[in-house]
DNA sequence: ATAGTTTTTTAGTCTTCCCTAAAAAAATAT
DNA sequence: ATATTTTTTTAGGGAAGACTAAAAAACTAT
């Protein structure tokens, strides 16, 4: 049995490994969950002795397949209760992520497939993340961040990164949703906000915001 | 906060309360979560810390009105949660208990409240159970039992008494569900026994299985 | 009323998950 | 290369929630 707070940790190494090193430290996993280091270093321990994680003292950590699979089909159960939530009770995406955060450890297969059926089988979550299949495979997002397009190109807002209430209020306020086109009309060199056009008006949005937003081309 | 833990001793205090004496035993809640007596006056102790339960060492629990409130919230999500998965899902009704044993426990008030609309407020649970209204109110079945009536009666059948997936397997064998008439054609008085007419097919019932039905007539 | 039985509580432990403080190892700077 | 800083681990401990065994209280039966 893989208890809730284990979920949490292959969760946090998941993530911490797909948007980094081959290797997570065992800092950064703290910072992620909100505890401390000393407390990681027990919970790898106990996850190592699971096999879970391949860990070596001082050496950082990364997820073995069992944990693999495991991390995949919490964040499999998060993003399709984050449709659910979204799609069937009316909820704005900046109100689902910490319900999910409940409900990605209730443990029942048929469930989680039943939601999914009932769904009709989505491909991404509110926010635009990629929903892992049953054997937690994941398709790549192909989208590309703001940052690193040019004046004049201009795509599909497809993906946020940041899934926290108050930057999706900022998109909302800032009339930015998914699948909307974007338009870069101006990049400002001196702290790299970008203007952009979106339904037929122009705001400027700061390079923060900026690395947060994906869009297709 | 209250706990998951802390939130099903409510509940058993709960039920037990509702089928029998003002005042619950140590070993008849011991019983009811499958745990030892020892644990149990541990629990009672910190509950009636934070007032929710009334409790004098050696004279029983029962529930103060917070607790109470409590107690029937987590009802309310366990039943709304319940006739989801069965009629939003096509979950069977010998499925849903487990399953909803977890669900009850997820705190969103939110949540179950975009549920009981999407149910479309439903009044009662797929085994007959009223369903709480959100300030804790419960309608009274007032439905009454198979070994209760005489040779002749009928009813519609309204409510199962024990949802364990093997006696709901029983019915579920046997042709009764919830809203099926029911006329007793014999009493037996050796066993109490009952033979009753269903879909114009007569079976037999022994007196456990009638203990455990409820019909409206 | 007293002895025996059952129920309930207490005392002491265990596991999980978290913490702080101190020690050890690794990384960085001079 | 050595000193300083940062990261990681160890040591020790706390709260929650379970357990067993023993003591205490409450019932039951004669
Ligand atoms: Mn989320
Ligand atoms: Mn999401
Ligand atoms: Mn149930
Ligand atoms: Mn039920």
């Amino acid at each position: 049995m893989v208890t809730q707070s284990e979920e949490n940790y292959l969760k946090a190494i998941y993530h911490l490994v797909k948007q980094g090193s081959s290797v997570v430290s065992t800092n950064a996993i703290a910072k992620k969950i909100h505890t401390k280091a000393s407390s990681v270093t027990d919970m790898l321990k106990k996850l190592a002795d699971k096999e879970l994680v391949d860990y070596k003292k001082y050496q950082g950590v990364c997820l073995t397949k069992k944990g693999k699979i495991i991390a995949a089909n919490v964040i499999r159960k998060h993003r399709l209760w984050e449709v659910f939530l979204v799609e069937k009770l009316k909820f704005s995406w900046d109100e689902v992520h910490d319900i999910a955060e409940q409900l990605e450890h209730i443990k029942s297969e048929k469930l989680i497939n039943e939601i999914d059926a009932f769904l009709e089988f989505p491909s991404h979550d509110p926010h635009g993340d990629p929903i892992p299949d049953r054997h937690g495979n994941i398709v790549k997002n192909n989208s590309v961040n703001l940052l690193e397009i040019k004046i004049g190109d201009e795509g599909v807002l497809a993906h946020v990164k940041d899934s926290s209430d108050i930057f999706l209020k900022y998109l909302n306020k800032n009339n930015l949703a998914l699948g909307y086109k974007i338009k870069v009309i101006d990049i400002e060199p001196f702290d790299s906000s970008i203007k952009i056009e979106v339904k037929a008006k122009q705001i400027v949005i700061s390079k923060n915001v900026a690395k947060n937003l994906f869009i297709n081309i």
